[in-house]
Order: structure tokens, then C-alpha cells, then sequence
DNA sequence: ATTACTAGGTTGCGAGTAG
DNA sequence: TCTACTCGCAACCTAGTAA
């Protein structure tokens, strides 16, 4: 009796693949599409596939030039598993940060507005940021538990004809002051120049001017 | 890609067997436990261990009657990476639908008020609504989309002496505006005067004066 | 108890290719 | 184009065992 549970994590790829595409319906997706998904050849998406159907995770249609899948109830399964998993490490205390305003280079202003960035803002924060960014020096206690916030968005990097930009992590937050919330996001670069300490916000407005704020302020951010 | 890719699949299950007993502490992990884990022999978890860490996945102490397993910046980061695809996967159900604001005919007004439809909006629904509707002209591209909406609630018809009174489907939404989200609720009677591209909202307030809304103004609905 | 090396068997991979 | 077979070989696995 082969132990193929070895190839459960195989088939998670896999199945995010598909889900990616569609949770409940039938979609055609080709082996060679399927495998430039997950990194691997034609050949095996096309044998992992027919172990999946196998297996019952997936349902197939294959016809001569090409096949139509479906997630089965199985694969579903596996795939709430895994989420819920995840879902419990990251389980979500809402994380409250605070700090103080600190003035930026201004690079920010000319990062948020390109449209690299700015559209994907839109697409996965669901605001388009005013083009400039707060910068927070976060307290040292709160800094540290940074890393753990979940939820990350991640914003692709891109690259025009001059040169290329990285990719960067964000997070939907909330901006607390005087009482008020402001939906915001906080960004984290991959590359940066700000140390640890200084986390960069960005809104769908000109925060400065609408909470009138200044050097020094506090702020606290809720993510 | 400088990573062997087609381990990666491998490496999340052992990733989130260390963050199962903690994402940002150094745990005691012996090998044997986390093959156990993982499902795979103590040699396989220990050579494993080993790869991960020089990738920068992990960290390690590794003493003469066990080791100390920390989750290093990268492996949380492909941990959360995993998180929001599988976030994004199960929340796309959420439907983005954009819109602009239109004149009604002023008879939603009259329809909500009725206690036979206002009765179950406040079951099905959690809220009253405010006694008349936003009418959405979709913008074509999401338009047709529409029809998929998952989770639709069914609101019966009912009768009086005098006449009877359709039936209609309606969503749990959220308007988005100006980076504020409020609660709502889009409708689709079975019968309307509308044509397929307006979409008809209630929400428990008067949004047209709580979000300053005119004809004309474009409007996000998230479903 | 541990970690982890070696050795050898097994599994999975993809180039080539048929249908 | 498509799916999927064969097959050589690389990758991965675990039993045995040392430290």
C-alpha cells in the first residue's frame, strides 16, 4: 500500500490553482496551463490531474482539445482544511499600533502614484490612495510584533522601460484620532529605507490636511 | 527563481506545523514530533529542517538532546502569502459591483414600507430598512455578473385584499463611499420595471443624506 | 532522548512522442 | 493545439546507525 499522503501538498497547489480560477464551476483548464501555474510540466499536471480525479477531488471533462474541470467536494474540503488552519494562526487580534507622525523624504508621494501600484491599491485595497504616504515611528513595544500581523495584501512589483519596482505588502487599517476612524492601509516595502521603526500609511484622502495633523502627532493605527 | 520551487509545497506543511505551536517564538520542535506532524519519518523531518533553514525559512538551535525552531521572516512570508490566496479564493464570493446613482420612481418607497416585505427584511436581513431605495446603474462589464451572486435571500410575495405583491432575492452588501463602508442590502424583484442593468439598495438609513449622494454619483457595491 | 549521515529502494519528473 | 504514454534519471524517502 503506497503512503500517498506524500503528495497531499502537491495536490494543495493544485487545487488553488483550479479554486483560483473558479470555486464552484466548470472551467477549462489545460494541463500546460495548469502546470505554468503550479511550476511544474504538462506531463505532470496531466498525471497529478487524473490522480486527483481519481482520488475525487476534482471532476474532469476531457475532450480532444482540451478538458474542463470541476472542484469536487473533497477537494473543497481540503482546501477549507487548510484554510482554517491557516486561519487559526493567524488568528485575528486586532493589532493596535502607535506612534508618532514623522516627516518623510517624499518618495512616497511619487511611488503611490504610479500606476503600477496605484492599480492594483484599487483592485485589492479598494480605495485609490492619495498620492503621498504618512510616516509613523512606531513605539518600541509594538514594533516588534509587526511581523505577525496577518492578513498581508501583497501589491506585485513591476517594470517599465527605465527601470523596475518592487513588490510591497499592505494591510487594511484603521486611523484613529480624535474619536474618528479613517479607513487606511499600511504598507511595508520589500525594500525599504525606513528602518523597522517607521511603517508608512496610506489613505484614500490627504490625511495631514483632513485630521490636520503635524510632526509629532500621535497616531494610532488599528490593522 | 532561484528557490527549488517544487519543494515548496512541501515546505508549507512543515511551515505551518512550526506555526501551529507559534508564529513568532523560538518552540522546542524535535524531529521526530514534527515528522509526525507532517506525516513523513524522522530522517525525512530532519533533512528537511535542514534545507529550510539554509533557504532562511527557519532557524534553528539544535542541541544534543533536541532543537529550538524559530519561523524566520520568509517563512512567515510565505505562510501569509498562502493565507491570502486562500483569503481571496473564499472571499470572492464578494462581488465588486460599480455603479452610478439614478433617479428612482419613487415606488421603492412605497414597497419597503409594506409590512409584509419590512417584517422579513428585519429576519432575513438583521436590519428595517429605510423606507426607500438607491437605484444603480451598473456599468456594463460587471452588469453580467450579476446572475452569479452567491447567497442570495429569498423574500416572499404575499398578498393583501386588495392585491398581491411579488416576490424578491435579495444580498447582504456593503456601499463603499468615500473610503467609509456601510451596511446594505441589494434587491431583485422578480418582476421590476427595471431593466437588467439597475440594481436596486436599502440600508437601514437614508444614504441619498447620510453619504450626500446625487444622481449621478458613482457608488461601489460590494456583495 | 536527541540530530543527522549513508545507502539503497522508490517515486516523481519531464523530454520525446503518439493519438 | 490538446491529453497522456514510455522511460531514463534525478529527487526523495526511510532503515540502519553513529554520535
Amino acid at each position: 500500500m503506497g503512503v500517498n499522503e506524500s503528495l497531499r501538498s502537491r495536490y494543495m497547489d493544485i487545487l488553488i490553482e483550479i479554486a483560483r480560477h473558479g470555486l464552484g464551476d466548470e472551467i477549462k483548464l489545460s494541463t500546460s496551463r495548469l502546470a505554468s501555474g503550479i511550476g511544474l510540466s504538462q506531463q505532470s499536471a496531466s498525471r497529478l490531474m487524473k490522480d486527483m480525479e481519481s482520488k475525487g477531488m476534482v471532476s474532469r471533462k476531457v475532450f480532444i482539445d482540451g478538458q474542463v474541470v470541476k472542484l469536487e467536494k473533497k477537494g473543497v474540503d481540503l482546501l477549507q482544511k487548510r484554510y482554517s488552519e491557516l486561519n487559526s494562526i493567524f488568528s485575528r487580534k486586532k493589532l493596535k499600533i502607535k506612534g508618532e507622525l514623522v516627516s518623510g523624504l517624499g518618495e512616497g508621494r511619487y511611488y503611490i502614484g504610479l500606476k503600477g501600484y496605484k492599480k492594483q491599491f484599487n483592485n485589492k485595497l479598494n480605495f485609490i490612495p492619495y498620492a503621498g504616504t504618512l510616516n509613523i515611528r512606531i513605539d518600541k513595544k509594538t514594533g516588534t510584533r509587526l511581523q505577525s500581523i496577518p492578513n498581508f495584501i501583497f501589491i506585485e512589483g513591476f517594470s517599465t522601460k527605465k527601470r523596475s519596482f518592487g513588490g510591497l505588502k499592505c494591510a487594511k487599517a484603521k486611523i484613529e484620532h480624535n474619536g474618528r476612524q479613517i479607513l487606511a492601509a499600511v504598507i511595508k516595502p520589500f525594500r525599504t529605507v525606513h528602518g523597522d521603526d517607521v511603517l508608512e500609511v496610506i489613505a484614500p484622502y490627504f490625511l495631514r490636511e483632513k485630521l490636520k495633523l503635524k510632526d509629532g502627532d500621535r497616531i494610532r493605527i488599528v490593522v
